[in-house]
DNA sequence: GCACCTCGAGTTCA
DNA sequence: CTCGAGGTGC
């Protein structure tokens, strides 16, 4: 094909494209299939791609899948979108139903139903015409989506009856079949694949070109009433026929139990049920019936008291460990890890499983080619659970942990009482490579652009050495690299020169001395006012400072004793690179004063680092784990065994709208 | 010396 | 998120 030709072709592709976005915004106009709007757009795509100087910003095809959506309205809910407690098992449920009884609640009646896993929408009608429609978000504000939602054809335009006013809430969903089918397509376009449905769900209603969504099947169940004009809503199970007498789609899985026999039958049933309902459900939502009772019980913290979401347990699977690798840390410490047999578990593939230390395998008796049950720790990470023992065949071969590191051949050494075996060449490729990695994190000096795989090319190219090396980068050789540019090698000069201006702490942690973490860097750098005075003070010094022990302090004033650590800093000063200290915050004073948070699960919208920051602005402190003394535990979504801990020492819990509710409020001490 | 908080270090997949 | 280990208070 001839340009001519070529520019002819893709303009009448743009405008047949076009012409199709244009017609799912109006109602009952002719539609393509998903398929021949995709074959359109890849079509596009490749000629776009053969013929680069035709390239158009405007063209459909970089509409799609581009860069992520940022602009999309806050709306603030009418009334906030509650979460509910979670249980793990029937006791929980057993604990919330004696609550209930301790209210004075005498035979409850309970609706239970399947919990999806979706994403949170509230839609709004008015007149008894679609109005508007806005994400859960953090519960108080959300996203305006009405545009998204508009072309979801699982949401009427029209009720069947024109109520003044109703906003409801329910779970959008992709279907299984429908989420396997658009993985497939994604993957012959050779485009990034989704990790599960609900991934899919909210990466499809959360576009900036609602003809994305409109080419996608999104599903919805709705399941609650936020604010009504014109029904009265006397119980759960009610509201659900007259959602589905209105013609909104409702879940018809459900069922009406009287105790926590029903509930648990219920919930065996269900387990097994899962598998082959056509949309993924995370657990069961337990729900008092009638209206009337749940307004005499209210809502504690954040949860309503009135319900509570059971979850499945976590998804495990079998697969076989087909050998056991070590891998070498920052610090030399030598980790084993499992390479399975490729397995889907939860959305993913796992190929590997860490395995901690030779320790944890002699225990749970891990050998090569054994049969075993894993599953993600906190959903993400994989564990092994155990071996499935009775599937061996005798074959297998039991591990036994290296005496030499497998990067450079220096011993490993086990310090008597610890865990970890560590290669103790303080030049190990491994650990320079992994120091490197850690220097320039985030939480490090934040240079942005060099992160592992970047890191990786440029030791491999000699371009860099040593950590001193990043801030004497030849830019013509970086330029030069295969996949770099000049742009590139552009935008990573500037990431190492603004990296010059980091605080103190982020220098301090980047260092990577031992013992020296995110807090303890901290720490130091409030405490001292220039590099210079750390470097100078004594073991007895730094003992002295709260929080910092005989070992911080042995560690600390071993790493400035070695010149090789001096001489680096040295020439970190040279090339520009601060040095001071930060003035302590001082004054006992915010909303948050004297309160500790701990943060589980991930936060909708705000990212943990800013959460944290947030805290500490405001006088607050954060932990890493629940004790007696934490204050607040503060839930994201898929809290983990925080959650579990806080309960058992009753901590409170708080959810986003409600922190930022005590924020507004400074009635956090009340 | 012990219990209990905290923190550090390593980790998986898209 | 989990594990191990350092720091502190009793």
């Amino acid at each position: 094909m001839n340009e001519v030709q070529a520019k002819k072709q893709i303009e009448s592709l743009r405008n047949e494209i076009a012409a199709h976005n244009t017609a799912y915004y109006l109602e009952d106009a002719p539609q393509i299939s998903d398929f021949e709007y995709d074959m359109l757009m890849k079509e596009l795509r490749d000629l776009e791609e053969d013929f680069p100087q035709f390239t158009d910003v405007d063209s459909p095809s970089q509409k799609v899948g581009g860069e992520v959506q940022k602009s999309f309205t806050p709306i603030r809910h009418p009334r906030p979108l509650l979460s509910l407690e979670n249980a793990f098992n029937v006791e929980d449920i057993g604990a919330f139903i004696s609550r209930l009884a301790k209210a004075g609640i005498k035979n409850p009646l309970f609706l239970v139903e399947p919990k999806m896993d979706g994403l949170t929408l509230s839609v709004t009608y008015r007149g008894g015409s679609f109005f508007a429609a806005a994400t859960r978000g953090d519960g108080v504000t959300g996203e305006n989506v009405t545009a998204n939602a508009k072309v979801m054809r699982a949401i009427p335009r029209k009720l069947q009856k024109e109520l003044p006013y109703l906003t409801v809430r329910g779970e959008v969903y992709m279907p299984k079949a429908a989420f396997a089918e658009l993985n497939a397509v994604r993957e012959e376009n050779g485009e990034a694949l989704f990790a599960n449905p609900r991934n899919a769900a909210a990466g499809s209603l959360r576009q900036l070109d609602p003809n994305v969504t409109a080419a996608r099947r999104l599903e919805i169940f709705f399941y609650d009433v936020i604010d009504v004009q014109g029904i009265e809503i006397s119980s759960q199970s009610r509201m659900l026929k007259d959602l589905s007498a209105l013609g909104l789609p409702v879940n018809p899985e459900q069922r009406i139990c009287h105790n926590l026999e029903d509930i648990g039958a219920y919930i065996v049933e269900m387990t097994e049920k899962r598998h082959r309902l056509a949309y993924e459900i995370d657990g069961l939502v337990i729900k008092l019936d009638d209206i009337a009772v749940r307004e005499t019980l209210g809502a504690t913290g954040k949860f309503p008291r009135w319900a509570i979401a059971y979850k499945f347990p976590p998804e495990q699977a079998q697969t076989v460990v087909e050998d056991i690798i070590v891998g070498v840390g920052r610090t030399g410490a030598m980790t084993p890890a499992a390479v399975l047999q490729p397995v889907f578990l939860a959305g993913s593939k796992i190929r590997r499983a860490t395995l901690h230390n030779e320790d944890n395998i002699r225990d749970k008796d891990i050998r090569i080619g054994d049969t075993v049950l894993i599953q993600k720790a906190g959903d993400v990470i994989p564990e092994v659970v155990r071996v499935l023992s009775d599937k061996r065949s005798g074959t297998e071969k039991e591990f036994a942990m290296p005496r030499f590191c497998p990067e450079c051949g220096s011993p490993g050494v086990r310090l008597p009482g610890e865990a970890v075996r560590r290669c103790i060449n303080i030049d190990c490729p491994a650990r320079i490579y992994e120091s490197i990695i850690h220097f320039a994190s985030k939480k490090g000096m934040d240079i942005e652009g060099l992160g592992p795989g970047v890191i990786r090319r440029l030791l491999d190219e000699g371009l860099i050495h040593d950590i001193i090396d990043i801030y004497h980068l030849d830019k013509e050789k970086v330029a030069a690299l295969p996949g770099f540019g000049l742009l590139s090698a552009d935008n990573l000069f500037r990431a190492v020169e603004k990296s010059k201006t980091r605080p103190l702490k982020n220098l301090l942690f980047a260092l990577g001395i031992r013992h020296v973490g995110e807090q303890g860097a901290k720490i130091l750098a409030n405490t001292f006012a220039h590099m210079d005075d750390l470097i100078a003070t004594d073991q007895e010094t730094l003992t002295a400072i709260p929080e910092i022990g005989g070992i911080m302090a042995q560690s600390i004033v071993n790493f400035f004793g070695e010149e090789n650590n001096l001489a680096l800093i040295r020439s970190l000063a040279e090339a520009g690179i601060n040095m001071a200290g930060e003035t302590q915050i001082s004054g006992q004073t915010g909303p948050f004063w004297g309160l500790t948070f701990v943060i589980s699960g991930t936060l909708p919208g705000l990212g943990r680092e800013e959460v944290k920051a947030l805290i500490e602005i405001n006088g607050g402190k954060t932990s890493s784990s629940v004790s007696r003394k934490t204050d607040y535990l503060l839930l994201g979504e898929n809290p983990g065994s925080k959650l579990d801990k806080a309960r058992e020492l009753q901590v409170k819990t708080l959810d986003l709208s409600g922190f930022l509710l005590l924020l507004e409020g400074e009635g956090a001490h009340a």
